[in-house]
DNA sequence: GTAGGGTTAG
């Protein structure tokens, strides 16, 4: 028996009424009448598609337990198994069409959508505009750009909002410049753009920063349209600005927009946070409040990131204590940014309380706090965490074996590394050019050259000058002089413009003593124009950041800075320190290489937080560049010296320095 | 029916 018109409005009316209800009470009278309307339908009592429940609190298990897939093969059954069973849904109407499509989009669920939408395609409804926009926007927001551009080819009438939403398609599925490219073609076709349109281009814009001609185009368009002070269309104007890094461009649209909301402020705090200006961030972050808007969960996660780059734990220590006193839950996405931003700021044990507590950890919670353990040279850790990971389920990704695979070569676990890069295969993940340069490290620190650079040639790509400069590190390490010659030429051929690989051959040929390789080094260096990075270190002291760079002369203590650095080098002498002059300059006496040791930049910061900081406290320093031979094995007898810790990140990893002897075993 | 802001590695 099938189901009649009027019993179909009357269930139909009743289902309305549930997609509006959100309480345990209400919801389970839904239910009953969600069973109801499929028994009668002739599909027993619980074959009701998810699509039809919307009870606000457990969406995925709802889809997942009486998923649609299941629903939909039960649909296609009639009640005596024989027929199809579809001819229910030809008493569907426009909303519902809709509504299910939604539903769709919302749950990114790409294989019901084509469903719905083949069952339109029989129905009345398939010349629809408004029908077919959604069809569209569900492609398209299923990651289906390839359907999404054929239901837009195949769409016999297109208005303002077709072609918005193709465009936001590409935009939000990280393909810009065909979004861009479409933008001239609509034009053509007499549509102008509103505001959704706008947004969705400069998003685009700000994607693609190689040429910033476009973006500074549709700057005058929505000029002269009079958008750029709408808040929609401005804040992603100031967006784009401020991922082309003109801050001063960003914060006048800012200024000028008619009115602001979250997202415009999140957008500027966010440009300055990629910037690294932690400070003005936080001034925003304060200015936000006064101005009665709420910080959200992207406020949070963009503070914390620059707090993490900039490793100012106080800071973020600060921030978190905002996030408490909120009362919010911490969401993964912010909770990511906390745990990067403690490991970041060396306080690993504060990164695993939060990792701890975070409410549901997704692949990147793992990676951050793998990332953590790594950097830390902590391996035993990082592949204790890693094996958990894989215990409760969580598929690691390129990421995660990146981690694993750093921490193997930080901690010189050769088997262990090799162990995993073949595991990869096993969970489907493609090795990189990250991965190779990695493994080339973890085989050349191990000592194992030979196989290294076999290594290189096997694999199934071009080797990259990182994969050379991996080789080129490690025949440093060892001594290797003829192949670590090879491997830097190889790295001038790839990448003539970086001055690290020839900082490493000239260190190589210099602590050898073969000073007439290492002269040629620095003419070569000299002729092709690159300059080395002057070194710097950060040491943060009650809330405020101090910057040393190397024979500092400019800071106010830098007597009192001097002097201290005289009296604990004094000290550590005495203990047994002789400054390695090994890496200085060339032409110069011994005595005048230690002149030019003694002020380091992370000496000169250390010396500073020995003076401005309490007996007995963690003292973190942070170098913009690796630390050098010298002041690592300065910095060892200081920790033993003065009894406290030391914490040094560089740019590859932590160093912890305690009562003589540093975490990473001097295996850098 | 269409829009803008946030995370992990190197």
């Amino acid at each position: 028996m099938d189901i009649s018109y009027i019993e179909y409005v009357y269930l139909y009316i009743h289902i309305k009424k549930r997609i509006l209800c959100s309480n345990g009470l209400k919801s389970r009278r839904g239910s009953i009448l969600k069973s109801l309307a499929f028994s009668r339908c002739g599909f027993g009592s619980s074959a009701a598609p998810a699509v039809f429940m919307d009870s606000g609190t457990s969406e995925q298990e709802d889809w997942d337990a009486n998923g649609v897939i299941r629903d939909t093969t039960l649909l296609r059954k009639s009640r005596d198994g024989s027929g199809t069973g579809l001819h229910v849904m030809d008493f569907v109407d426009r909303d519902l069409y809709n509504h299910w499509l939604k539903r769709c989009t919302q749950m990114r669920k790409l294989r019901e959508g084509r469903i719905f939408h083949a069952r339109i395609l029989n129905s009345q409804f398939r010349d629809d505009l408004v029908i077919q926009n959604t069809i569209l926007n569900m492609y398209a927001k299923c990651g289906s750009l390839v359907d999404a551009h054929k239901m837009f080819d195949v769409m016999p009438l297109k208005d303002m909002v077709t072609w918005t939403t193709l465009i936001t398609g590409y935009s939000q599925n990280d393909q810009g410049q065909e979004a861009l490219f479409l933008f001239p073609w609509m034009l053509r076709h007499g549509l102008k753009p509103n505001q959704f349109t706008l947004s969705s281009l400069l998003k685009a814009s700000g994607n693609a920063p190689i040429n910033d001609k476009q973006g500074r185009q549709l700057h005058a368009y929505c000029f002269k349209c009079g958008y750029d002070t709408n808040v929609y269309v401005g804040s992603s104007l100031l967006d784009m600005y401020a991922r082309y890094g003109r801050m001063v461009e960003a914060q006048s649209i800012f200024e000028g927009l008619v009115s602001k909301n979250e997202v415009s402020w999140n957008a500027l705090i966010a440009g300055y946070a990629r910037k690294g200006e932690g400070e003005h961030a936080l001034r925003l972050f304060c200015e936000m409040q006064r101005e009665y808007f709420k910080p959200t969960h992207f406020t949070y996660s963009s503070l914390f990131a620059v707090c993490a780059s900039t490793g100012s734990l106080e800071q973020g220590k600060w921030v978190h204590a905002h996030v408490i006193k909120s009362g919010g839950r911490l969401v993964a996405f912010v909770g990511n940014t906390l745990v990067d931003m403690y490991a970041k700021s060396g306080s690993i044990e504060d990164a695993e309380k939060v990792f701890d507590r975070l409410v549901k950890p997704d692949v990147v919670s793992w990676n951050s706090m793998l990332t953590g353990y790594a950097q830390h040279g902590l391996g035993k850790e990082t592949l204790e965490q890693f094996e958990e990971m894989l215990r409760i389920g969580i598929q690691p990704n390129d990421v995660t074996f990146l981690c694993v695979l750093t921490a193997c070569s930080h901690a010189g676990l050769l088997d262990e590394g090799q162990h995993y890069f073949e595991l990869m295969k096993k969970y489907n993940v493609e090795p990189d050019v990250s991965h190779y340069v990695t493994m080339v490290d973890l085989l050349g620190r191990a000592g194992l050259l030979d196989r290294a650079e076999r290594f290189i040639r096997e694999i199934p790509i071009e080797p990259t000058a990182a994969i050379w400069g991996a080789l080129l590190g490690a025949c440093k390490m060892h001594k290797n002089m003829e192949l670590g010659a090879y491997a830097a030429k190889r790295v001038f051929e790839l990448d003539p413009h970086d001055s690290g690989p020839y900082i490493l051959l000239y260190n190589m040929y210099a602590s050898a003593g073969r000073w007439n390789e290492a002269a040629e080094v620095r003419k070569m260096m000299k002729e092709s124009g690159v300059k080395k990075e002057p070194a710097c270190s950060w040491v943060e002291i009650e809330n405020a950041v101090h910057m040393f760079i190397a024979n500092d002369d400019a800071h106010p203590q830098r007597e009192e800075i001097r002097k201290m650095w005289e009296k604990i080098s004094g000290k550590i002498k005495e203990i047994g320190y002789v400054p390695d002059t090994s890496h200085v300059l060339l032409f110069v006496d011994q005595q005048e290489r230690e002149v030019k040791l003694q002020y380091h930049s992370e000496k000169l910061a250390l010396a500073f937080a020995l003076l401005n900081t309490s007996p007995g406290s963690t003292i973190r320093i942070k170098k913009n560049i690796r630390v050098c031979g010298d002041c690592h094995l300065a910095i060892k007898y200081v920790s033993k010296v003065v009894g406290r810790e030391i914490i040094l990140r560089d740019t590859n990893r932590f160093h912890h320095f305690r009562d003589g002897s540093c975490s990473c075993g001097d295996y850098w």
